[in-house]
RNA sequence: GUGCCCAUAGCUCAGCUGGAUAGAGCAUCGGUCUUCUAAACCGACGGUCGCAGGUUCGAAUCCUGCUGGGCGCGCCA
């Protein structure tokens, strides 16, 4: 499908061809690689091209002088018709004015193409694996974890848009001490709750900061959320789980007792509180995200990667870990380090090994297996990433907190060491595995305010405000208001700023929280083209003319639709989906104004012109298309109406 | 100590591979509803793009140094 900008592309490019023959231009451009932007002052035309500019670089001309030569092959390029007016200006710009014809091409583009106007196939089918949130499931997902949800599912959706084949995917450390913690923090609980009547639990786990059983431990997690968890295995809700009476011993990890019998470790009974702790965690977790109405492609178990457990699907469970660990040690990429007093030596990864592209090679080598046996952390992301590349996606995206950025280059290293592992195993498949491979978008913290004063988030301390919490909040008018408010608020900035995020703001219904400005706009746009349907003004019949369309705002509302397609193929190579947000504050502006200027200038939409009424409804309902494509990749509602409000109304307080 | 991110209007933020006179919203002040939703619109006010150099036809954007804020640098995850 063509938009207003391939057209364009399409006269430009052959025009450089033209030029180029006649030796007028020193390199002729395909369509898609002929720059094209939106002056920033109406006066500069439609559009705008400094083609000019990057071939005189190259051929040291001046791009003036190469701007003028390459304008007189434009006129007969143009076989369509679509420019009026053709300039050169300031040192070296070809500015363009469209036609009539032209310009409203966007909106019948629009109209035609529906809710699939703004999808192009820019990302060529590339196979990404975008794996966001991934918080251990010890606790309850805060502000800063909804900012990388949200990122990453809008994320996904502009990508997909633009034509990458995009799978979400969330990874659960189910694995090692903070599991281990969280187990033995649910122990206390539940031994409490067990000498305590039934009727009687709810009061002794009610709040965010119950009091904590005798003998808890001081780094345990001491949120009210594990007492209600506790709660749940108590009452026997979570499924049947034997309950242990004698205090539990983590200090060895329960899991690695399950994995290797003959060492010191937890019991049985311990193991199995632990398991149903994080499954709980994780099941809470998952709901939380689809009240921001977020779903994942898939769920990847840690505890896969050690062995404890078969992938779906599979009979017998794999320890990819040791796997990996063994295979790089063949290949010199691990290597046996100094032993402990003990005599015991760790395994550690060689990231500092010349053949590693500088900027991803290590400062220090780093353990992978612990002097006492027990694999880290790293150990199971370099089997995860591995499994991930081998499962053949061409590119892999990881959305971390900022606070793991210096995790960032070991990791590339990693890939980088796969990839040559795997060569040398004779894996053809791994031709092209390098650092490059995985790229990470990192964002940066979250501070929760209420009315400017910071709210703490400590997940241990247990004075904790949940992203659940903040949600359910925000929600003011509707229930997915809430859902749309936070959404919105995380995706009207750069992922690489820090973020205060206030409870008080996002409660507004006013323009410090834009969300409503544009889904006002969407509801407006909707209720036009009902009442053109009360009045039996059929705009979608065959033969709608869009000539009369021609006021200066019509022109750059159709402009902005044309952009769109561009809009979300940028943002989607950028990573940055606040992109599609401010197109859509952008668009919305355009409207609002346009909207009250009808009604104070008689440049009403619906008037007793059946023909432009008609051409100014199919303009409408463009620009809702566009409107609804836009909020759908953000994930945000599009409503058709909404609610008046007094004009100095806040909602009622809770 | 060392590495990464950030610094644009009083506040919150945009600014597209370096491009034309740096833009929004909030706040402040002044206007606009008998007619498609005033959760809207129009106007005014407001900037030495942290500081100092450099690169070039051209720098908020690229490079170097500095200042200020955040975050890393573990046999934690």
């Amino acid at each position: 499908m063509t938009t207003l900008y391939s057209r364009v592309r399409d006269v430009l490019s052959s025009a450089t061809v033209a030029a180029h023959a006649a030796g007028d231009l020193p390199a002729a451009l395909a369509s898609h690689e002929v720059p094209l932007e939106r002056p920033r002052q109406a006066s500069h035309g439609d559009l705008s091209t400094n083609l000019c500019f990057t071939m005189a670089r190259a051929a040291r001309t001046n791009p003036r002088a190469l701007a003028e030569a390459f304008v007189g092959h434009l006129k007969a390029s143009d076989t369509d018709g679509l420019l009026d007016e053709i300039s050169v200006a300031g040192p070296g710009f070809v500015n363009l004015r469209l036609s009539g014809a032209g310009w409203t091409g966007a909106v019948a583009d629009a109209v035609r193409d529906g809710a699939g106007y703004g999808r192009s196939s820019a990302g060529g089918g590339e196979r990404v694996l975008l794996e966001f949130v991934s918080a251990n499931p010890t606790g309850p997902l805060h502000v800063g974890h909804g900012r990388g949800a949200v990122f990453g599912d809008a994320l996904a959706q502009v990508m997909r848009a633009a034509g990458y084949d995009v799978d979400t995917e969330y990874y659960i450390n189910n694995v090692g001490n903070q599991i281990a913690k969280l187990g033995e923090s649910v122990w206390h609980w539940v031994r409490l709750l067990s000498e305590v009547p039934d009727d009687a639990r709810d009061e002794r786990v009610a709040g965010e900061r119950p009091e904590l059983p005798d003998g808890f431990p001081e780094d345990g997690y001491r949120g009210g959320y594990v007492a209600e968890l506790a709660l749940s295995l108590v009452r026997g809700e979570a499924g049947d789980v034997h309950l242990g009476v004698d205090a539990p011993s983590w200090d060895d990890n329960a899991w690695w007792a399950a994995k290797e019998p003959t060492r010191a470790g937890g019991r049985q009974d311990d193991r199995a509180l632990a398991d149903h702790a994080w499954r709980l965690m994780v099941a809470r977790i998952e709901r939380d995200l689809e009240g921001l109405g977020i779903a994942f492609d898939g769920w990847y178990s840690e505890r896969r990667l050690h062995g404890l457990e078969p992938a779906p699907g599979a009979a017998e469970a794999v320890d990819a870990v040791a796997s990996c660990v063994s295979r790089l040690q063949a290949a010199d990429w691990c290597y046996t380090g100094e032993a402990n007093d003990a005599g015991e030596s760790p395994v550690c990864f060689r990231g500092t090994r010349d053949d590693v592209p500088k900027s991803f090679r290590d400062t220090k080598d780093r353990v992978v297996v612990r002097s006492d046996g027990r694999p880290t952390y790293f150990a199971a992301d370099i089997a995860y990433h591995d499994d991930k590349l081998a499962r053949g996606y061409d590119h892999l995206i990881n959305v971390l907190g900022a606070d793991h950025h210096g995790y960032v280059p070991r990791l590339k290293g990693v890939i980088h060491a796969l990839g040559d592992l795997r060569r040398a195993e004779g894996d053809a498949k791994a031709e092209r595995w390098s650092g490059e491979r995985l790229e990470v978008q990192l964002m940066q913290m979250v501070a929760l305010l209420r009315d400017g004063e910071p709210v703490s988030m400590g997940k241990r301390s247990g004075d904790f405000v949940t992203l659940a919490d903040v949600v359910r909040e925000v929600t003011t008018t509707s229930p997915e208001s809430g859902r749309d408010a936070v959404r919105f608020i995380f995706l009207t900035r750069k992922g690489d700023a820090q973020l205060d995020f206030d409870l008080e703001v996002a409660r507004k219904t006013s323009m410090d929280n834009p969300v409503y400005y544009v889904q006002y706009g969407h509801a407006r746009l909707a209720s036009i083209l009902a009442r053109a349907r009360e009045q039996g003004i059929d705009w979608q019949v065959g033969g709608v003319t869009l000539e009369p369309l021609g006021h200066e705002l019509e022109r750059q509302l159709a402009m902005t639709i044309a952009a769109w397609p561009e809009v979300v193929a940028r943002a989607a190579r950028s990573r940055e989906p606040h992109q599609v947000a401010f197109y859509l504050l952008d668009t919305c502006k355009l409207f609002h104004s346009y909207f009250t200027q009808g009604k104070q200038a008689g440049l009403r939409v619906i008037s007793d012109d059946v023909v432009t009424s008609r051409a100014r409804l199919t303009l409408i309902a463009a620009l809702k298309q566009v409107v609804a494509n836009a909020l759908a990749l953000l994930g945000v509602s599009a409503p058709d109406r909404m609610a008046q409000l007094e004009p100095t109304q806040t909602p009622e307080a809770e």
